[in-house]
DNA sequence: AGAATGCTTCGATGGCCATCGAACTATTGG
DNA sequence: CCAATAGTTCGATGGCCATCGAAGCATTCT
């Protein structure tokens, strides 16, 4: 009658493709020799085990050069390892990690837009308030996102005359996860300078943001905590 | 690392023991015998998949004179099948719908509590009257809905005792949208059957109002329409 | 007690599939 | 171009397990 779900779960059955699954809960993702190796099996296996995760919707594929990363296909999957996860782990307590503010202080430029773990906290709040709309590699400004960075004072329309696009993910280098790239990305690091917000560090690739300016920074774009 | 997840998994993924999970999902208790009939294979095969399924703590088993009845073990296996029917109807096209997936969608059982588009209908209009205050998994009880409920003859106090959640919205894998379940959904099934409004079909799933029962229902839960 | 019903254990069979070696394609970088 | 890295397909192997026939245990009915 419906095997459907007896597939999806066949998928999750696997202890190798379990692996690689609650390995991609973190949101990250990873190229497959990464997961061969977290899940403990040769680069042959997994390749069959991803091939077929991604046939059942599980995972999603994004080709980038020469590498295949991988990521969770949709919240519903995340849910329901989540639920699995509940199942399995009854009587341990699901501690979250402390305040996160010291970490969150990483931060460097990719190519000319701002990346590492604020990054994509950014990236993840503008999304949260409906600033963009995440889909998939093609990222969305929203009409309210027009708008709020018109406030801002983007040329929104000038912006949306150039070639490069205004809404860009980018696979973040050391989250892997999405970060805001395109020429609006471009202006929200110009701002952080402009604003004295934060400064390139000697290496050229880190910022280094002062406690009034990330303080500043989060309030403005709408970053919690 | 954690190969508990692909162990539930597993007991999920083979056809015939999601046929007998899925059968159970009316919350009804079924024999061995009558899940070996549902699940189309002999009492032989049926016993060694159920005795599997109690070993891993997915059902519950209750002795009771020559029968043994098999019932889900715990609000959170209906909850894990649940979300496994949201995944697979959602990958899927809505077509398909004989009469008895028309019932299915419109009432039925979700392990102790209403379920399909009644359900629904029931859990919206609860929180536009303002008994209910719906964020997000946690559905709150308002002061207005613990006068209302006290005064259909709910004992709050004693539900708000136990270690189960009064209200809870447990998400529907036909309307896809939150429909009531808690201790207080399972009170407003409870209260169905009891004023005859409504009795369990055959296939323990789906629920059949009468026409003065449906009337009835919806004049007390203040469902328009 | 004897028969019938409900259900389980045992053993044999057959099919599915995870795994890895070997060989191949694709992309990058000198 | 060649070398290096990333990843895939193919084929062989081995193990796991769902299934059911046969037989056995348990409970109830008459």
């Amino acid at each position: 009658m419906e095997p459907n779900i007896s597939v999806v779960a066949g998928l999750i059955a696997d202890p190798t493709r379990a692996k690689i699954l609650t390995a991609l809960m973190g949101g990250k993702a990873l190229t497959a020799t990464e997961l061969a190796i977290e899940a403990d099996v040769t680069p042959q296996t997994a390749s069959s085990h991803l091939s077929k995760l991604v046939e059942g919707d599980l995972l999603q594929l994004r080709k980038q050069g020469r590498h295949r990363y991988f990521q969770l296909k949709g919240l519903a999957v995340a849910e329901l390892l989540e639920q699995l996860l509940v199942m399995t782990t009854s009587a341990q307590s699901r501690v979250q990690t402390g305040p996160n503010d010291t970490r969150l202080q990483y931060a460097r430029v990719c190519y000319d837009h701002l990346a590492g773990e604020l990054g994509v906290t950014l990236y993840d709040a503008l999304v949260a308030k409906g600033m963009l709309i995440d889909a998939g590699e093609q990222t969305q400004l929203t009409e309210k996102g027009k708008l709020y960075f018109g406030e801002l004072g983007v040329d929104v329309a000038r912006l949306q005359s150039k070639k490069r696009p205004v809404c860009k993910s980018c696979l973040d280098w050391s989250e892997r996860r999405n970060h805001l790239a395109g020429s609006l990305g471009q202006w929200v690091l110009d701002y952080i300078f402009e604003k004295g917000w934060a400064q390139r560090d000697l290496d050229a690739r880190s910022v280094s943001f002062s406690k009034a300016g990330l303080k500043a920074f989060k309030r403005v774009f709408l970053v919690e905590g």
